[in-house]
DNA sequence: ATAATAGTTCTCTTAATTGCGAACCAAAAA
DNA sequence: TTTTTGGTTCGCAATTAAGAGAACTATTAT
């Protein structure tokens, strides 16, 4: 592949991954520095080079950068000396990853039992399901566990 | 528990429910709905009943009930001699939904893979990274058949 | 044939979100 | 002490999204 192509397809990355993020509830200048960030050979732009990438103002890309840095996605670094910061992807290990998936089912798990805790009716067409769906949840629960230990000694 | 505390107590899951979803990219109204028909007691709602319900109009309970269809959230059952149709929540089993998050991790992988396909560098921090996500993913993804069939003849 | 029922579609308003620019602030440099 | 650098914060303008209402359609009942 041709330098030139590769850049161009990285480029489009940048905005497939936008669009992707979007959906997660990043707002979008926000989720195309994620992408920047993500793709781009160069892994480490100063706050002036993001506006200038970005094509974004200096508001908007102090806003969007807070933002990623309170939810963990990006992280800065300085260099002695240096006054400007670099921003970069932080890079959160798998585990960690797993922790999200893990609270995430739980707070369904919890929301669904006190769904059916509230019906009138436990063998109403919905309590049967619903109990069989947070039956699988707790089964997955267990299993990622287990999961996660395997992993960690791989 | 008396019955006027279980019924507020359900309203008040109704609205957590719909917080919740809107999250997960539903619209408010849409959201709600879902609420509705997983949590009362009466578990099938005719479309005037949503309409009276929820105190939205019809061109909103219409657009939301078409958009929780396409997903496979909830559908609808007849009646014969009854014109009007009966929506449920839509009980696809623990299997499927795994099937969900599966297809959802696929996508995820695939696009990590491009990223890395396309770095110089493929030694970069982020492009260690990256291919260390990947390979949790596709671990998990491997794991995930497994406990598919494990949970199958349970 | 006409009227009523059960919903759909289109257009418009209102409300919320997004991002900009200008003013501002703190630290370092001149 | 003043200026420059590297950002942040605030208020506004533009865009976008959500939902309402009215007109419309298709099926059934009269």
């Amino acid at each position: 592949m041709e330098e030139s192509e590769r850049i161009q397809k990285q480029k489009e990355l940048i905005e497939k991954i936008g669009r992707q993020n979007e959906k997660e509830g990043y707002q979008p200048v926000t989720a195309r520095i994620m992408g920047l960030l993500t793709v781009m050979d160069k892994e480490e732009y100063t706050f002036e080079e993001i506006v200038q990438e970005m094509q974004i103002s200096k508001s908007s890309a102090s806003n969007a950068l807070k933002n990623l840095e309170i939810r963990g996605v990006i992280e800065y670094i300085t260099y002695p000396g240096d006054r400007k910061r670099y921003f970069r992807l932080a890079s959160g290990d798998i585990l960690e990853i797993m922790d999200e998936i893990e609270k995430s089912l739980q707070q369904k798990h919890c929301v669904l039992k006190q769904i059916i805790e509230l019906k009138q009716n436990q063998n109403s067409r919905n309590a049967v399901f619903l109990k069989s769906v947070t039956e699988g949840i707790s089964f997955f629960i267990r299993h990622l566990d287990k999961l996660r230990a395997e992993y960690k000694n791989k």
